[in-house]
DNA sequence: GTCTATACACAGATAGAC
DNA sequence: GTCTATCTGTGTATAGAC
């Protein structure tokens, strides 16, 4: 699978998130006519994620976001209670956004060494088709207040489990070799955060997606794929 | 090489990093008597490790240093011009730490595969000797102001180039497999970055530094080094 | 549903006593 | 060299007109 046909399969847009966002926060909403708060909501986000990349939510004021929205400050506090729940419902969603689909993304395989293989560049295509979520949520998560990090990191950690498990699976099958399966899964994440976190480095490198994708898939094979005897 | 043995090669305490901060800060430091200076910088550091792990620098108040510090706002602003001043200084100074050692460690093997493995091994311990300052640079980053943030930029552009330039000579002399060097180096920077940007979890997973270490080399060489022919 | 005007707290920074 | 007291701008958030 490439990024062109993933793109097929799980393609929802920025409106659609955006959407959802809305269902779920409808009572604390205070906007009602839904394609009215769903525009505005897309907006919202899009504009955090801009200034946010630039200096970090913390030093993103809310009259920033008024001027990049277009929108009045109060306006924007029609669409949520103050500036830490608005970073709540972002971190949140974002990461359910990620749980959900990485789930969905292991289920449609069996065998072990596939299943790797899909796991792996549906994170990274998951990623690339939404960056600003997946970056903002990474930078982001310290200022979460402690309610809501619990659910965070118990998301955090699932998305690392659904690895972990196809490394043992795989190893009683023998098709891997056996090693500290927990600390090769944490390997294989920070590789993939590091497409969108350091995005511009491979921008210039001229690396595709695809090329990227590959590239730790043959990583994580050449470590993990149980070697012929004889070989090293 | 293992940590232990590091630490006894490199080994600099974080008041000779303040110390080395007094001395390049002469003139913009207001406090002239060397130990007040040094142990009080030592301080301040220190203080904004612990608050800008918890919730970044932009959200540390001047207040909140103060606080922790238990100096007073006053004192504070002997030591540096203002928040953006003290950004800057503990940013270059990180940066050059991570810069200047690497280097070192780079210069002191010339075989390839042993020079790959004690540059990735000794960026790892390099960061778990000075963890806070690596972690804060990394964070930190995008709040620098634009005429360090070239400076900062390509310090961590050497880093990378360390690793890739190992990887080219150790396929000229057919250590190593030809490939994309350049994403490589990407990977294992990525890799490296995970111990410090991630510590709690391999705290909870029992994995001690060498350990990461070791593994980390292990998955670099599986897929570097040239297999015997007739393997896959 | 969106706007303008404004309340009020807190930020960064400084002056000047000790 | 360190402190307390204070200035001034900016921040988040709200009230109420349109």
């Amino acid at each position: 699978m490439n990024y062109k046909e993933f793109k097929k399969l799980y393609a929802s847009s920025s409106r659609d998130i955006a959407r959802e966002v809305f269902l779920n926060n409808q009572d604390s909403i205070q906007i009602k006519k839904e394609k009215t708060a769903v525009a505005n909501l897309e907006r919202i986000f899009e504009a955090v994620f801009s200034i946010g990349y630039k200096k970090g939510y913390q030093a993103m004021s809310m009259r920033d976001l008024s001027r990049e929205t277009g929108m009045s400050l109060g306006s924007l506090y029609h669409y949520f209670s103050g500036k830490e729940e608005l970073l709540g419902i972002i971190q949140t969603h974002g990461w359910s956004i990620m749980k959900r689909d990485l789930q969905q993304i292991s289920e449609t395989h069996e065998d072990p060494r596939e299943k790797l293989r899909i796991v792996i560049k549906g994170h990274v295509f998951l990623s690339e088709l939404f960056r600003p979520w997946f970056y903002f949520t990474f930078m982001e998560a310290r200022s979460v207040k402690p309610t809501e990090l619990k659910a965070v990191k118990s998301m955090e950690g699932s998305t690392q489990q659904i690895l972990t498990e196809i490394l043992v699976c795989g190893e009683e099958q023998g098709i891997f070799m056996p090693g500290n399966h927990e600390l090769t899964a944490g390997m294989i994440k920070a590789m993939q955060q590091e497409w969108y976190l350091k995005r511009w480095k491979y921008r210039k490198l001229n690396v595709s997606v695809d090329q990227f994708a590959e590239h730790l898939v043959g990583i994580v094979e050449a470590f993990c794929l149980v070697r012929e005897p004889g070989c090293q």
